[in-house]
DNA sequence: CGATCGCTTCGGCAGCGAGCGAAGCGTTCG
DNA sequence: CGAACGCTTCGCTCGCTGCCGAAGCGATCG
């Protein structure tokens, strides 16, 4: 299903989270309208990717968290030379929400700082993790980030982490996108609370 | 590449990380010697799965983790109907090696844990955090157990884990297979030192 | 040293499916 | 209301590739 390079070519292009309607798709993967349809219809049909008609038009996005991270598992194999993820993918590889959690460089690093910290940094942030137990959720869903071919934290914690940054106004939302902003606020503490490298920011002043 | 229904049938008999020779996967995919040469042949080719010639028996195993990440984030989207990792594999459900770090439902749980007790009790096994953060390799690679579809940890902890309880003689590997067995002072130890259910081993005793 | 066995190469066949042109349907404009 | 536009359906072609039969090569064994 994923194999096809006109298929391949249309999940690529919304590997980036967003939505896109289908004679963009059709002119990205350098095919008719006619057969980009079809592919579409197989897609949706496989629960791969999600439509949603608006007007005349209709949009098409990534179905899952799961198609997501197939995809990402892949495109480490890089089995079909040349199919990487493109470059609008790659754009926001500071800081961004990945579906409902932290990614980035930024989600790497405090992924790796979590088995030292350990429960109590996690309390001080007003995260009690006997209640995230009791969720039907699996508590750390994992998620290899595309970027940074690293794990980051997912899951109902890697959720109430971000849900904390937010609230806690260590990162703001970008509008119309998935990037992430650090605050001077949020760099200062992320640095003194979880141990993060302050160099790490460097770069990347909003 | 591994969208082929015959070359999926090989990967994944492959996936319970035994090597196995042609024939053997010829007749497991319903193929003759000719057509799953030709197969094998791709296979190597794209570094999916590896050779050892054995005088004139030729053993096939599966090349790389990244391989096994791939096809675990595949299955989990059942988007091939009825192409599910066989029986074999799901054999060692438990507790078991997976590449060189501990997988299955006890590695799950200790992953789990892994937030909750942090650095301390890690220096109490003998595992050094700065020493492991030197190494080159990532340190907390992920790797998505595919019988728990969840994660569980790899890189250079996952490593050193395994190592240690195999030190300690809480876990010991079974001939001839991936399974690992828990002692008896293993499963003490894991209980009162990484805080995990003794339900958990219930139907489990060695 | 011949027989057996496992794997390989070659050639040809056959089926699947991606692709497009043409035509049709519903929506949105001027 | 008619034109433009986005998406869809139909029918057809054509190229790719999986598959096997036949034959060949090298290693092993009696």
């Amino acid at each position: 299903m994923l194999a096809d390079p006109t298929r391949a070519a249309i999940v690529l292009a919304l590997m980036d989270g967003r939505s896109r309607v289908a004679k963009k798709l059709a002119l990205d993967a350098g095919v008719t309208p006619q057969t980009a349809t079809a592919h579409l219809r197989k897609l949706v049909a496989a629960n791969i990717l999600a439509c949603e008609a608006h007007g005349r038009f209709k949009h098409f996005r990534i179905a899952r968290a799961e198609v997501a991270h197939a995809v990402e598992a892949l495109s480490e194999l890089d089995v079909v030379s040349g199919r990487t993820l493109p470059l609008a993918a790659r754009e926001v590889r500071f800081a961004r929400c990945c579906y409902d959690h932290l990614a980035g460089r930024l989600g790497v690093a405090i992924t790796e700082r979590l088995p030292v910290f350990g429960g109590s940094v996690l309390a001080e942030l007003g995260i009690h993790f006997d209640a995230l137990e009791a969720l039907r959720r699996p508590l750390s869903r994992c998620c290899i980030d595309w970027t940074e071919r690293r794990p980051h934290i997912a899951g109902s914690l890697g959720a109430a982490l971000l849900r904390t940054y937010k609230d806690k106004r260590w990162l703001v939302p970008v509008e119309e996108s998935r990037k992430l902003v650090v605050t001077p606020r949020g760099r200062t503490m992320f640095v003194e609370r979880l141990g993060l490298d302050d160099a790490l920011f460097a770069d990347h002043h909003s």
